[in-house]
DNA sequence: CGCGATTGTTTACACGTGTAAAAAAACTGG
DNA sequence: CCAGTTTTTTTACACGTGTAAACAATCGCG
């Protein structure tokens, strides 16, 4: 059985048992430093062995900043997102600030809510990872009023006045698959995300630019009446186990949005046994994705892709947001574009 | 460009810009029925014409209950505890209460502090999926003075008084699996997970139980040095490639703690081309997993697996909590099991 | 020992909302 | 239109902490 320590509620009462009076106790939890050493000592000393949680709700009352950082993105059950999210906590950790996190449920109303919450519990700014077509910009433009934003990964439709944008630079990282796809073997079909958001048209943007900067005609999958979906293992599978049952794409190279849709497509192929094994002859078929997802290199064949630079892109993102709250910046935008490392594995 | 709506900081503006009492506007915010169809109907006229976000901090101050209900997972980087998350905060949604996620960080000092986040921010209860053999114990029970605990998926070493408990009956998951093995085939050897929680423990005592009922000598695959790693894949990966390469369990029945063993399994597995394809004669080697992660059936071959009731496991935490918080519930302790559905897929 | 500089205390008010009590106003049924 | 009931307003205080100002205590230094 543990000693129950003394339970004290309100900094009042912890002053009157500490023997100091309150406003010298706040100093002290506001910054060790501010007060003299031996009376730091001396508070340190009683607080280890009382019960004492300062109310965080009554603290953030009256000051202008709350310490809370909140960030928003679309699901909790994909990878990307929650590497996202934990480099940016882990970022947050070390520049003391709290992380607030809520999923706006894939839906433009869940992602209202969330921008709303995050403004009434006086968030000193945030990180949003945007649904995309669908968000609802007036509530960002509203929303920017109170405090900073710091979109990540992806960008609403329309640009929204002083925000900051951290994202994958498309362009590069779509070029430099598609560059070792043609120099290894056939060029890529490419197999789009659903449009959901800007990367789903950057990337096929950025596949096209290549292709024809290459001499190449781009051909894109077509993904039937596949309609908008976050499910992306199973959008990939459906559309390529449609077009392996009919002969098509069978052999060939096709590079993916991202790697969840690469894992539904390399199931299909695995179906239809289109990959071959070691000592037989190359089928011919290929399939890359993009993004690194954790489970990528798993699959079988592991999948080729190209890694974001997660950590870079949450601590950039809070990098900026910071400066913006404490106004050292008021510029109008600003968009850090980091580049994605080539991963070559066995599915191409 | 956005009509931008009159800004409205503080209740009492908004009483002057409406022309009612503030008092009344206090209680229509927290139950439109509260207040004359009428006057409800004139307030949210207004309200839709102007912008006006309540300050949840104020709000949470006086009142007794916060309406804030604390999530502590040990990562972010899971989809098994992303799910449960969800079910949660689905559940939650439904019953008006906020959820703040928090995450340990696979570390007991983690746990200690996303506790004490919550304790400060005045949640009105948590619902934590501890870490399990390294979680602080004295946290809990300083914790649960201040609000209820609900532990999900696994338990502490020590119970702690007046909390409860909702996770899977292993001994009848596991049982289903090694059963269906036994039926089908060779019995299983089991690849435990590194003793991190409470199911590590429980579920491997469920299979050698379930084993000797059924009059067979279990047997546990050596995992040689591997330390504890919330890594899974790569430990189920790392320890069968290294059976493997020596020709051992070549052609077994393997059982995994959870499907992200039995992912890292199977890929050692394909690896080693130890699946073979149809029509060729049966190799024996079988791998079967727990829990059904959302990714299981898109590994080749899928796994065969036992999926927990996360929406059930979910809900019923929630159910559990609200009931502590709102005082009708005083027991001790109550655990709650769910049954996990058997899914047979290629692996085995 | 006495000076100025630093650090601590006291006092008082602020933040934005909840809430209780008493008074006023608006409804309801007849 | 009245009495009775319900709803709203008014008034006042509460929550736990931040913070400013004036003052008191302590420190470092010569």
């Amino acid at each position: 059985m543990v000693k129950s320590k003394q339970k004290i509620a309100t900094m009042k009462e912890l002053s009157e048992a500490i023997g100091i009076s309150r406003p010298t106790l706040s100093r002290f939890f506001q910054d060790q430093s501010a007060v003299r050493p031996s009376t730091s000592r001396k508070i340190r000393e009683r607080l280890a062995e009382v019960d004492y949680v300062y109310n965080f709700i009554a603290t953030r009352q009256n000051r202008k900043l709350s310490g809370l950082i909140g960030v928003i993105i679309p699901h909790y059950n994909d990878l990307f997102f929650t590497s996202l999210l934990e480099a940016i906590e882990s970022a947050a950790r070390k520049t003391g600030y709290t992380v607030i996190t809520q999923s706006s449920d894939g839906k433009a109303k869940g992602e209202a809510q969330a921008v709303a919450r995050l403004r009434s519990m006086s968030a000193d700014g945030a990180i949003i990872a945007p649904l995309g077509l669908d968000s609802s910009i007036e509530a960002f433009q509203i929303a920017r009023e109170d405090f900073p934003i710091v979109f990540a990964d992806s960008r609403p439709a329309e640009p929204v006045d002083g925000t900051d944008f951290v994202g994958t630079d498309n362009a590069q990282s779509i070029a430099a698959v598609v560059d070792y796809l043609c120099r290894t073997g056939e060029p890529p079909a490419f197999l789009g995300m659903p449009p959901l958001n800007s990367n789903a048209v950057e990337r096929e943007r950025a596949y096209a630019g290549k292709m024809r900067s290459l001499g190449l005609e781009p051909r894109i999958v077509a993904t039937g009446g596949a309609r908008e979906s976050w499910q992306f293992e199973a959008f990939g599978h459906g559309v390529m186990n449609d077009h392996f049952s009919h002969q098509r794409y069978t052999s060939e190279t096709i590079l993916c949005a991202n790697d969840r849709i690469a894992i539904g497509a390399i199931r299909a192929a695995n179906e239809h046994e289109l990959f071959l094994r070691r000592g037989e002859p190359h089928s011919g078929l290929r399939i890359a994705g993009h993004d690194d997802h954790p489970l990528s290199q798993y699959m079988y064949p592991a999948v080729t892709t190209a890694a974001q630079d997660i950590e870079g892109i949450g601590q950039e993102a809070l990098r900026l947001l910071i400066e913006r709250i404490r106004g050292e910046r008021m510029d109008d935008s600003v968009t850090v574009l980091r580049e994605a490392a080539l991963k070559i594995r066995e599915s191409t």
